[in-house]
Order: structure tokens, then C-alpha cells, then sequence
DNA sequence: AGAACTTGCAACACTAATGTTGCAAGTTCG
DNA sequence: CGAACTTGCAACATTAGTGTTGCAAGTTCT
């Protein structure tokens, strides 16, 4: 039976990640595209996409939990707790930006879920937690704000998110140089 | 004729900007709002709100153009290419971050009617300009990418204008500081 | 008071999207 | 082959939002 049900059950969760990915193209584009739309660009029949998502809400919200167990993973995968700040902040950002530029709408639904919200908001404080210890070690500068630290650094991740085509390295390279030497000389400051 | 007809009219263009303003509110809170979400936040009847835009994508339209027109107003009192670049920057982004705190849903239709899409365009272009400018005068890096440099205070002003009640002042401060001398120490790269 | 105009209300028509169901056809696997 | 399962298709019910109209009541100005 295992066997059997597993093969079936394969079947189902290719189409379901077929819908999710065509979902997160079209929604990308425009987020008030029907589920037919959706379903266009997946190629499949609309009835198929809902009998896998109960509801428009409840593909929204499967989206919203996919791209943040990417997320998730991305994160993990860097270490930032325990690998020196420079290093895991290079590693966090090309990690991410791999994951946003392919979910991007999908990540901003991060407070869709309560699932998402938590892991969100726990990343949130991780990437504070990181800055601090960059702050220690006189990577940051000392009367450098946390919090904006972090929403600087998230509003540069999500314009570099933009460039779909580009290295993610590349990209986490200038990223992470725009965000501690910013763009200027420091003549005339 | 003309007293009693300019009376009337602006009883009409008062209730115009009421419902601009009460459109701004709830659509920055949730974009997929209704007509009659929007009449009720203005006050006023949804049949009011369909005698003055004749469409959804009407008054869309018409908040496109309101807060594309104070963008311009706020561009063009900063006097960006006159005015010594570094004291520009600091004008310009003052200017329109109280536009953008009050009007950051609208502004993010810029590309909605061709006569926002020129403004924006025409902005973008004077905004490269003037950090070609500052360029050259040495305050931004001579290696720094102009259109890289647009984005990224694009961005800053996005992230900055989330602080509603922030004194605009002191924000373009912070914002000018993050861009050009960035969040970091220079030690260790 | 009277003219010009605006508003709210109730009622209506219309559309697009959502969500459901039944069935025939197809597949994968043992 | 037959069981289990999935899909596409056609048809349907329901709803939410959009846009329209007529009319009574109200205002502002002369």
C-alpha cells in the first residue's frame, strides 16, 4: 500500500509544486490574477488547482509557508549564530536572495501564516542578534541602531531580489558593501 | 456665474480629496479593498464616491496623478540642479518623504497613467543626474554605479517614508547618512 | 424665496470570480 | 488486467463587487 500511495502521492505533489511556482509567476506580475490564470500557467484545468487548494486563501497561504520553509533553510544553511559576522553575512544574503529571487511575492506574504509569522519574526530577531555581534566585534559602527541596521539590510535585499538574472554572489557582494560603506567618499561629512 | 459656479465646484473638489485621502488609508492597508470600504472611510455614500470616478480604475488613476503632482512639487522646491549636491539631496529627500508618508500607496502607482509614468521617468533621470553630479564632485565613490545608487536611495526612502511619524527632517538625515557612509566601521575589509 | 447643484438612499442589472459536482478518460503500479 | 488515483471538461450555484438610475432632501449662493 505504501508503495502504491507513494507513487500516486508524487503524482499529486508535482502538480501541487507545478501550481505553486505558476502561481508565484503570475501573482508576481499581478497580484490579483484568478485562479484561472493560475491554473493557464500551470497547465492545468482550474478544477484541478482546486482540488489541491480549498481555497484562493488557502493556496496563498501554501504559498506563503513553501517560500518560508525555503527561507528557513536558507538561513540554517548559513550559520549565522556561529560563523563570524562578515562571513555569515555574505552567506545569509546569497542564500536569501537565491530563495527571493525566485519567491519573491511569495515571501511577502510573510505574516500570511501564523506558521510563516513565526519563523519570520524569529528571523527577524536572528539577523538583530547577528548585527549585534557585528557591532562587537567594530564591524558596525558603535552607535549603529539594530533595528534599522536590519531594515536596511532587508530593503537592500529586496532591491536586489530585482535583478533575477543576476550571480546571487555577485549580487550579496555589493549588497554587503553598500550596506557598511555605503556609497560615498566621507569627503565633506 | 462664474461666483456660484465656483462655489459649487469646490464643494465637489472637496469631497474629491476626501475620498483621495480616505482611498490612500485604506487601499495602503489593504489593496484588494472595495468601493464601498473606501465611501465608508470618506464618509460618504459609495454612490458618491461612483458619481465623482466613474470606474475603480478611475480613481485609481486619479490617485496616481494627486500624489505624482505634490512627487513633482516636492522635487522641484529641492532646486536638485542648482543646488550644491549634498545640500540637494537633503532637500529632495526631506520633500518627498512628507509626500510619500502621506501618500505611499499612490505613490507606488507611478506607472499606472502615462502622465505619472513621464513624471517618474523625468524624476529618475534628474535623480541619476544629480548623484552624477555628486560624482563628480567627489562625495560618492568614483567607481559607484549611478543606476545602482538611484536604487538604493530609492529604497532608503521607501524603508524610511514606513516611519509615518517621523519628524521628515531628522529621517533624511539618517537616510543621507546610511547612504553615503553605509552602516559600517571600514575596519576588516 | 428660488436656482443650481450635491448628496444619500434604495433598487436594479451585470459581470467576474469562486467553489462544487459528476463523469469519462487517462496514468501508474502490482 | 484491475485497483487506486488523478485529470480535464462541462455544467452549475453562489457571491461579491461594479456601475447605473431616479428621487427626495439638503446645501449654498444670489
Amino acid at each position: 500500500m505504501s508503495g502504491t500511495t507513494r507513487a500516486l502521492r508524487s503524482d499529486a505533489e508535482r502538480t501541487v509544486r507545478t501550481i505553486l511556482a505558476a502561481a508565484e509567476r503570475v501573482l508576481s506580475k499581478n497580484p490579483a490574477a484568478s485562479m484561472e490564470q493560475i491554473a493557464e500557467a500551470a497547465g492545468v484545468a482550474r478544477t484541478t488547482v482546486h482540488r489541491r487548494f480549498a481555497s484562493r486563501d488557502a493556496l496563498v497561504a501554501a504559498m506563503a509557508d513553501w517560500a518560508t520553509r525555503r527561507f528557513a533553510e536558507a538561513v540554517d544553511a548559513a550559520h549565522p549564530e556561529t560563523t563570524p559576522p562578515l562571513v555569515a553575512l555574505y552567506q545569509v544574503t546569497a542564500n536569501v536572495l537565491r530563495v527571493k529571487i525566485d519567491w519573491g511575492f511569495a515571501m511577502n506574504l510573510a505574516y500570511t501564516t501564523d506558521a510563516a509569522a513565526q519563523v519570520h519574526a524569529d528571523a527577524e530577531e536572528r539577523c538583530e542578534r547577528l548585527f549585534a555581534r557585528a557591532r562587537e566585534t567594530g564591524m558596525l559602527r558603535a552607535d549603529v541602531d539594530l533595528r534599522w541596521a536590519r531594515r536596511v539590510y532587508y530593503a537592500l535585499i529586496h532591491e536586489s531580489a530585482q535583478d533575477r538574472d543576476g550571480d546571487p554572489e555577485a549580487l550579496a557582494a555589493r549588497l554587503v558593501d553598500t550596506l557598511l560603506r555605503g556609497l560615498g567618499t566621507g569627503q565633506g561629512l
